[in-house]
Formats: C-alpha cells, sequence, structure tokens
DNA sequence: AATAAAATTTAAGGATACTTAAGTTTGTAT
DNA sequence: ATACAAACTTAAGTATCCTTAAATTTTATT
C-alpha cells in the first residue's frame, strides 16, 4: 500500500477538471486539506511518471495513463459505497468516507466480484456515475442544481453532492432521496432560499442546500 | 490512515508471542518481511508509545495498552475473512490477503456492523479464533498439529495455517477443510510423510503440510 | 506599461518507514 | 576464561508526503 496520496491526488483531478480537462494547483490542495506546496510536489512526481501533464504557473490534465488510472480509482470508490449502502446496509451519509478508506485496499478482482454482486450499478447511492471495467462512464439525464428552478417547476432527484454527511443527514429527514419529486412552491428574493414540496409538504430551503441538489426538471 | 506499519506489527507480535507472551525481534522481521533494523526501528517507537515492554538485545512483550490494539486489529482481520467468505464468497485461499489490506480500513463501527451481519462468528474461514468487541478471545478445541497422529488415528480438522495460497488450494483440492475427518493410514519412514484417508480416499502429505494442519484427535 | 494582487513554486526542514553496512552484546563452545 | 558466532542495535542514507516561509510568475488594475 504505497500510493495511497497519489491515488488520492489523481482521483481528485479527475473530479475537478474543467470542460477542457484542466485543474487548477490550488484546487487540488483545498479539496485534498493540504497546502499549496505539497501540491507542487506531487504534481512534479506524477509527472515523472507521466500520470499528467504540468508546466509549472499552468494547470494540471491528467494525461490518457493517468486517466485511465484514476477512473479506476473512483470506479473502486462507488462501487465501495453502493456495496456498503445496500449489502450492509449503511446509510448514504456514512458510505463516503468508509469507502474513501477502502478504496485504496482490495484487488480490482474484489471489486469486480461485488460489482457482479451488484448487477453492475451505474450509478453509486449519491448518484454519481460509476465507471466501468473498460472504462466507460455512464450518461447521467440532463440535470441542474435545484437553486435554478424558478417558481412552480419541478424536478426529480437525480443527484446529490456527496461529500457533508450532515448535509445528506438533513436532507434525508426531509424526505429527500434520489428519484424523489420536488416542486418549488416560492424562491424568495430576501434570501433566495426556497420553498419547496415534497410528498405534500413544505420545507425551506437554504440557497446553499438547493446549490448542492440536482434534479431532472420535468414538464 | 498512518498507523498501517505499525498495527502489522503490533498484530505479528501478538500472533507470535510465546507462552510467557515473548518476541524475538528478528522473528517479527521475518514475518514482516523488512530488515533486523527497521524492526528496532519501529520497537523503540512502539515503546515510546506505551505499546510494548522492549529493553535492547532482550525480547520484547506487549503491554496491556499494546495488546488490546492488536487484538483488536486481529479481530478486525478475521471479520473481514468471514465476510469475504461467507457474503461476497471468496475461497478460502484469497481472504487472508485481502484482510490485510482491508483490515487497516473501515472504521470499528463498520467491523461490528459486518459482524453482526454475520451473526458473532466465533472463528475465521482456516479456524483461527475472533475477538470479541471486549477483547475476548472463544477458546479453540484441543488440538495438535495432523504431522503429530500415530498410525490409525483419526482427527478432525479444527484449524489450518492460512499464510500460503497454494498450500490452502492443494488441501481443498484433496478434501480437506473445516470439520472433515481424516485418518492416518501410514507414516512413512522413509520422509516422514503420511498416507491418510479422507472422504474414503487415500493420498499421501508431506511432513511439512501435515505440520500445517491442526486436528481435534478422536478415538 | 507599470504596479499591485493573486496564484504558484522553491527552499528548508520534519516525521515515518524503510535500506545496507558497521558495530555491539549475548550466549555457547572449547 | 576466551573466543566466536548469532542476535541485535546503531549509523548513515533514501523515498514519500507533509509543513511554513520566502521567492517568483502570472493576471488584473490603473
Ligand atoms: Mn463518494
Ligand atoms: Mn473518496
Ligand atoms: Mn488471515
Ligand atoms: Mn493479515
Amino acid at each position: 500500500m504505497k500510493n495511497i496520496s497519489k491515488e488520492d491526488y489523481l482521483s481528485e483531478i479527475y473530479k475537478n477538471s474543467d470542460e477542457n480537462g484542466q485543474v487548477k494547483a490550488n484546487l487540488i490542495a483545498e479539496k485534498l486539506q493540504v497546502s499549496n506546496a505539497a501540491v507542487t510536489d506531487m504534481l512534479k512526481k506524477l509527472k515523472r511518471e507521466g500520470q499528467i501533464k504540468y508546466e509549472p504557473y499552468r494547470g494540471v490534465e491528467l494525461t490518457s495513463k493517468g486517466k485511465e488510472y484514476a477512473k479506476n480509482m473512483v470506479r473502486r470508490h462507488r462501487i465501495w459505497e453502493v456495496f456498503l449502502h445496500q449489502i450492509v446496509g449503511l446509510p448514504w451519509d456514512k458510505v463516503h468516507d468508509e469507502a474513501h478508506h477502502l478504496e485504496h485496499s482490495g484487488s480490482d478482482e474484489l471489486i469486480n466480484k461485488m460489482e457482479e454482486m451488484l448487477n453492475f450499478p451505474q450509478f453509486d447511492p449519491h448518484g454519481d456515475p460509476i465507471p466501468s471495467k473498460l472504462g466507460i462512464v455512464p450518461e447521467q439525464k440532463h440535470n441542474v442544481a435545484l437553486s435554478n428552478l424558478k417558481q412552480n417547476q419541478k424536478g426529480v432527484v437525480i443527484r446529490v453532492n456527496d461529500f457533508d454527511n450532515n448535509f445528506l443527514i438533513y436532507i434525508s429527514q426531509i424526505g429527500i432521496k434520489l428519484k424523489k419529486e420536488i416542486k418549488v412552491c416560492e424562491v424568495l428574493n430576501f434570501d433566495k432560499s426556497i420553498l419547496v414540496e415534497i410528498d405534500g409538504k413544505k420545507n425551506n430551503l437554504s440557497r446553499t442546500i438547493a446549490e448542492n441538489i440536482f434534479v431532472e426538471i420535468k414538464k
């Protein structure tokens, strides 16, 4: 087990790439909670290994080799999440932290066996796509942040951000889960919070919460 | 996850303690496949932390703190083994290597949940005892190495050593598993190999193989 | 184009966990 | 009691992954 850090860097670069596949060094530092200097160090190592394209002061970009590695890590993480949720019965607010450690252990054969056991899931418990053994990433339904909906629009939850456990616990409590329909009743001009209806019950969601829930807009 | 090495040292000290709880430094080096010098280094660190009693040139001994930590690691390892065997369906020759990595990840809560799911198993797939949450180690039935049996004695397999996958694959192939009865038909003076009967079929086992299978002697 | 601010790298250093080679201590054999 | 080999530790050095502080490059502002 020598590559835990490297693997985390590669995953994070993959997950934070923009449309052109570029990432800023400092964004990686922030996501991984390390200093900018640590990132520079690691980027040099990853470049030496041919995992990334990197010129000092410019952004970072995965090479095809690096992207393959990164996608496999994301795959491992998300399969662990589904496994922990469906087989072990952990709630969706617990699986990310456990998977973050487990993703670095267990052979690829074990991951493949778990995937088969789970009947080849396409998405993790938060709606994120799971790259296949061959590196193919399932297409998401077209979705937008709930905060973008106008009054009286309805959306079906496709994905939620998984990095804050309390956020996940909270939205579960008010009935939000994948595939649930949410109707926006009112957008408050005061603080841009929104009043939504879920299962016939009304709730006020802060803008920040609404920005972390992604829905397919229903006509 | 910063303690992987330390955890491996503690487990190994625990598993290799003699009747007086003592272990020789070089035995740890051999088991962990590192240099003797590396062991000396780590022993100093573990002593500083109060996990072991250690005086240079004398043996090592776990303190109660160290023993508690070590037993928990052994518990984690063995629960992972049972889980991988029973839930994921891995054969007994695959579980040790996977568990050796997984034992360092996953919260204690996850381990406890898996244990419950497995209905609190007392022994792992190789017959090794699983310490409880409270640190209580289940008693093994009295057993001896198969190599100690005399001609015409019968034994029931209680435990097998799990550190060599090919050994496990081989003995599975000839029908040996936990609870299986084995009869010693003949001990060959030539090389101390033994002729055994399993399910009515005869097989010759080398002394080395017989030394790694432990049986309860049947009258 | 000059200047200031922001982003990023370099420099120096620390902890962990190894390595090999060179001592030191211990126990055994004569 | 001495000598010697085996067991063990110390010394010196390496790789990884991190830190803070200082320097540099880029970018935005005037
Ligand atoms: Mn996740
Ligand atoms: Mn993760
Ligand atoms: Mn094992
Ligand atoms: Mn192990």
